[in-house]
DNA sequence: CTGTTAGCGCCTTCAC
DNA sequence: GTGAAGGCGCTAACAG
């Protein structure tokens, strides 16, 4: 492994002068810089990062934590900051916390030995530990997705409008009697979809029947126990809005495997798109979020902040997610039994 | 930020003292440690470990480059690597190259400059640049499901194998006339699979019409065109045989889009199962590769070889695929119109 | 069992 | 435009 002191001395310079070369910094005569650069090839020489990270203070690196690398939503999340960061001339460490807090902990401490330059956190509950723990040793973090209850710089999808949309959709189809598949309590997208849920109840004049709105996790199999409670009830819902693409697909088995049929016998809309790739027929109506573009914008807001926007404006950027209707939620229903409800205007886009 | 130095001081004792503290090493008094280990809480000191890196020349931290953070397979991978980094106080940093050679090379420079202790390495293509340039520096390195042209530790499903026990199967349900939806021509799982399918079908007796033989890349729009382009043949394929999973959806959609029918009009499988989180109805026949375990074997094995494991034998760990059948091959064909085809034995696993 | 010394490979200051 | 010196934070080797 040659260092930088062979590389000056086979180029008949001193040290410094490599460094200069290397990170283009200073003046470098265009002769001598040129002799550096063939010493460079000739030896081989790469810069130990290690090295330049401890005397510079800077590594650039950043870290990405998130909750479930299994799922696409946030693989395309991680392309999205991948290709952000890369552009900037930095790397991506990536640590999946399945949802744990202890994980999420012990990886930012990790990665703060590891002296990251900055974090993408997404947070696996609501609350401050992480965050305050990289606040104080000074590195830039943006919160991602998930709202945690101190202000914080944020890129989310807009979770409330979202899932209002999808509401609105549905009653507009006719339905009055809507379930909620929901998350985990502790997380805001799943407090704040059913929020939506709720405004958009509350809009058509319709009261919300508490035994519909049901809290697990964003799980396979929680899609499928959920899926089974609210069918269980009487009476039973005719629309199901599962918070995220996971739960859909565990009510979905759900339903097949009890011969519900999907939009015939019950609809079903979801938050999150599946990508493309994963599906031969793109069925289920979704709020999709723009996952690459948020990883992408959650990336260059941290490497402005990096960059010494040190403007004490903390920034909350929200991304509408976008309706998209397919044929999971096109069986429309009859007038409602209720004459008391009221109409809802039919609106199909947000 | 506190320093071993601060630390020290605090705790009333030599920096080397807490570095055999925190390090666990040489010998330390109880009650000296004791004092030690409550200045660390007290100054809340986390060691750096750019600088422990650079002194002790280990990382604690391996690489994982790999070629398509989307797709299912390779992320279940990522998992079996990183618990079994984890176990053994390992991290993983994981770098997506999108099949790119240029990129591989590129992220394998930058991890041998960040001092990575070891490689698990999916060779975009069947090349040994990348794999000598890792050699040369002397870091250890496990080749993970493809093989390149040089002899070193491997790991990798059964890709010959797994093709022949899917094809044996199609001939079963009384197919002859099997289409192949290749990958690259470079990459040695789509030529292995090719092998498969040639070893099976002269088993049977068949001779091999090199028009059902196409070589493409491992994606969705690739088993969209390669689809289109065997259907169109005169006479079409029975069965199509797809050498990835996101080929075989592709393939699928094409299949669908023209009104062709699965099972009834052509069988197909594939090889890579597609996750159950991301199906509600399984319903293609595939060889099944264990990407968990395989990912989990790969990298005890590379911490083998960290261990000091300088056997010079050089290991190639073959783990089979699993033949699962299901809907997309179950309808069977008819005594084929040759009638100096032979018969194969009837077997549906493997 | 603990302290002292030296230096990992590099970059930053400061001279010249 | 270039070189010399010092130190980033830590651990290995050696004393004692």
């Amino acid at each position: 492994m040659p260092t930088i002191y062979y590389v000056a001395k086979h180029a008949g310079v001193a040290p410094a002068t490599v460094s200069r070369v290397i990170n283009d910094s200073g003046y470098v005569a265009g002769e001598t810089r040129e002799r550096v650069e063939r010493a460079i090839a000739a030896l081989g020489y790469a810069p130990n990062r290690l090295a330049q990270g401890l005397r510079s203070k800077q590594t650039q690196t950043l870290g990405l934590i998130l909750t479930d690398i299994t799922n696409p939503f946030w693989t395309t999340v991680a392309r999205g900051v991948e290709d952000a960061a890369s552009k900037a001339g930095f790397s991506v460490v990536l640590c999946n916390t399945d949802e744990s807090q202890a994980k999420q902990d012990q990886y930012a401490r990790l990665l703060l030995q590891k002296q990251v330059d900055g974090f993408v956190l997404v947070p696996a509950c609501n609350d401050a530990e992480t965050v305050t723990r990289i606040r104080e040793r000074g590195v830039p973090l943006v919160v991602f997705d998930r709202r945690v209850p101190i202000p914080v710089d944020t890129v989310r999808g807009d979770s409330e409008g979202g899932a209002h949309s999808l509401v609105r959709h549905l009653l507009a189809q006719g339905h009055r009697r809507i379930a909620v598949l929901g998350g985990a309590r502790e997380v805001s997208t799943a407090t704040d979809r059913v929020a939506g849920y709720r405004r958009a109840m509350g809009e058509a004049g319709l009261t919300v029947d508490p035994a519909l709105i049901l809290y697990r996790d964003f799980t396979l199999a929680a899609g499928d126990e959920m899926a089974s409670l609210v069918l269980a009830l009487d009476p039973a819902p005719t629309a199901l809005f599962a918070v995220n693409n996971f739960i859909a697909i565990g009510a979905l088995r759900a339903l097949r495997d009890a011969g519900v049929r999907v939009p015939e016998d019950v609809a079903m809309v979801a938050f999150d798109d599946l990508p493309q790739a994963m599906v031969v027929e793109p069925f289920l109506t979704v709020a999709a979020q723009p996952a690459y573009q948020m990883g992408h914008q959650a990336t260059e807001l941290l490497l402005a902040r990096l960059a010494g926007d040190k403007s004490d404006k903390i920034l909350e950027i929200i991304l509408p997610a976008q309706l998209v209707v397919r044929r999971s939620s096109s069986h429309k229903v009859g007038p409602s039994l209720n004459p008391f409800v009221k109409d809802v205007e039919l609106s199909h886009q947000n």
